[in-house]
RNA sequence: GAUUCCGUAGCUCAGUUGGUAGAGCAUCUCCCUUUUAAGGAGGGGGUCCUGGGUUCGAGCCCCAGCGGGAUCACCA
């Protein structure tokens, strides 16, 4: 609709917003600002104007510059949103949102209007502004009665009107009143959670640090920051359901990437020593408060490393990226502290399993595991094998006890199909996960490079696929072809962004570190 | 996918055994020249999520659906 009024003027304006008052389902305050709005037009105020405005400082410098250098602030220009308006008949206060946070003004009606007309006052100030409208001010800055860094305003622009009405909570005393708390309502118009919860904005700065922290610790080291296919004809690198599209010139099927390992150990093949990824990969399986079909993971792969070495880089990488993001290797989460300042606790599978459950399975086969599971209450059913057992034990048994961040480390083989094998024992593998608050953070193993090998474990992949296993993994002919001119000897780890983010922010929810997280579509319906 | 709870004004929420739909804030009109949840006076505003059913009568009871939260399963 909004099409049609490429060529307006003032009288074809208010006819649309009559027409869309008719033909929308508006309420009164959206009537309301509507007939404002056309109201600003009548009275020769642009309310959308095109020229920039100039904004030299945030409201926090704003507030901090006065307190140092008085002087300096006597002819100062500030925008933002208006989030508070309160009449006193001559005299006004509002407050203007910008996004370093919330700066009073004070607008005296003979000083903004020194003439006889005192419209912009009486009309458009007192009238035709609402909460939620973006205004530009000039003035200078001065301290109220209450001692409340301000704006003494001598002139008003309307930047932007906004047309629908804001949720206002109101803070009392510690105690929030009308809190926009609805978590739909919330994740679906992230741009009003932002405006009227800015403690939000908050979570998202932290996690911009946490990645800007990890890509400097990642180039720091050397490494160098790539980009791999989204679309794949064979998706790979995990054990996952992916999202099928299709490409129409080609007429093939293809998928969103599940992992971007494959085309990361390619380019190692290819002679980068060092390259890592900042990956939205797609799964399509459920959704819950620690799964998003999209989610961002960081992998890095580096040649002629061992997954030990893969452990110290990791606790160094992730105690700076802590420290980084809260100014102190501790976080509060929940009712834990972490400590990213300790060294990371290292336990093996059997060892942990021993740990807390004191059953030695290390020389188990899988009958006795079998048992073993029963006895710990652990439920199996009849298609897992003696790794499918080992990894559910753990996960019933061992990871809620791993609250400090703890590398586990040498899963079973049959778990594994892209890891080496264990050095000392062929049955495990050279692979760990790290663990913190209970929760799988990251998954790094010693890259297996033997060409046959890797053909094998794909073999045996196909045939899981074949007996309806549809999170088994496609053979990828071309990546082996790939192992098959040689690849060095290389430590590779997925770090998952978003739950690490979580972590960071003592965030339950991963709907709460994602800006627009997954949400059904909305039913179609105005405003 | 399973279980369970929720959906009432722009926002946050009450709503009794089933008997004319409520409050605060926001909004509108008027008063008020340094306010701090500003204040005072007055007014307007509802598809009670949707569709069926029971009933003389449904926001309330029953059934189905839609949307969301929480827990569980799968997964990172």
């Amino acid at each position: 609709m909004t099409k049609a009024l490429i060529f307006w003027d003032v009288s074809y304006a208010t006819d649309f917003i009559f027409a869309e008052i008719f033909f929308m389902q508006l309420n009164e305050q959206q009537i309301q600002r509507r007939e404002a709005l056309a109201e600003l037009r009548n009275l020769g105020i642009d309310p959308y104007p095109a020229e920039l405005f100039e904004k030299k400082w945030t409201s926090k410098e704003l507030k901090a510059g006065f307190e140092e250098h008085p002087d300096d602030y006597q002819d100062i220009s500030f925008a933002g949103r208006l989030m508070r308006k309160r009449i006193m008949g001559k005299a006004s206060f509002a407050a203007l949102q910008d996004e370093a946070g919330i700066l009073q003004i004070y607008v005296n009606r003979d000083e903004l209007c020194p003439g006889e007309d005192k419209t912009m006052y009486n009309t458009v100030f007192k009238k035709l502004l609402d909460i939620g409208d973006i205004i530009g001010v000039k003035g200078f800055l001065f301290k109220t009665q209450t001692g409340e860094t301000s704006i003494h305003v001598k002139e008003l622009t309307v930047l932007s009107k906004s047309l629908n009405p804001l949720p206002m909570p109101k803070e009392v005393d510690g105690k929030v009143f009308d809190a926009f708390t609805d978590p739909e309502l919330r994740y679906r118009r992230r741009y009003v959670d932002l405006i009227v919860n800015p403690q939000h904005r908050e979570t998202f700065k932290k996690r911009t640090r946490a990645i800007r922290s990890m890509r400097d610790f990642l180039n720091d080291q050397g490494y160098m920051e790539v980009e791999t296919p989204v679309l794949q004809s064979i998706p790979g690198g995990a054990a996952a359901r992916p999202f099928v599209t299709h490409h129409n010139a080609l007429d093939i099927p293809l998928y969103l990437r599940i992992a971007n390992e494959l085309y990361l150990k390619r380019l190692i093949v290819g002679g980068f020593e060092g390259v890592y990824e900042f990956a939205k990969d797609f799964r399509n399986e459920g959704m819950d408060r620690t799964h998003n079909p999209e989610f961002t993971q960081m992998e890095l792969y580096v040649a002629y490393k061992d997954y030990r070495w893969m452990m110290d880089m990791t606790e160094k990488m992730l105690r700076q990226i802590a420290t980084d993001v809260n100014g102190v290797p501790q976080v509060k989460v929940g009712e834990n502290t972490i400590d990213f300042g300790q060294p990371f606790e290292r336990l093996t599978i059997f060892g942990a399993i021993e740990k807390y459950t004191g059953i030695d399975v290390s020389e188990m086969d899988e009958d006795e595991l079998r048992a073993t599971a029963k006895k710990l209450h652990v439920e199996i059913d009849k298609s897992m094998g003696a790794g499918k057992i080992i990894d559910e034990i753990v996960g019933e048994h061992v990871e809620h006890n791993l609250i400090q961040p703890t590398f586990l480390m040498d899963y079973p083989v049959s778990m594994s199909p892209l890891t080496k094998k264990h050095r000392d024992n062929p049955n495990l593998t050279e692979r760990f996960e790290l663990v913190i608050n209970g929760k799988e953070i990251a998954n790094c193993y010693s890259e297996l490079n033997d060409p046959i090998d890797q053909r094998e474990r794909f073999e045996s992949q196909a045939e899981l696929l074949e007996r309806g296993d549809d999170e088994a993994m496609f053979i990828d002919n071309d990546f082996l072809r790939s192992l098959e001119y040689g690849m060095p000897p290389t430590a590779g780890i997925g770090i998952g962004i978003d739950r690490l983010v979580m972590l960071l922010t003592n965030k339950s929810s991963i709907q709460e570190v994602l800006f627009f997280p997954q949400m059904r579509p909305e039913k179609a319906k105005s405003s």
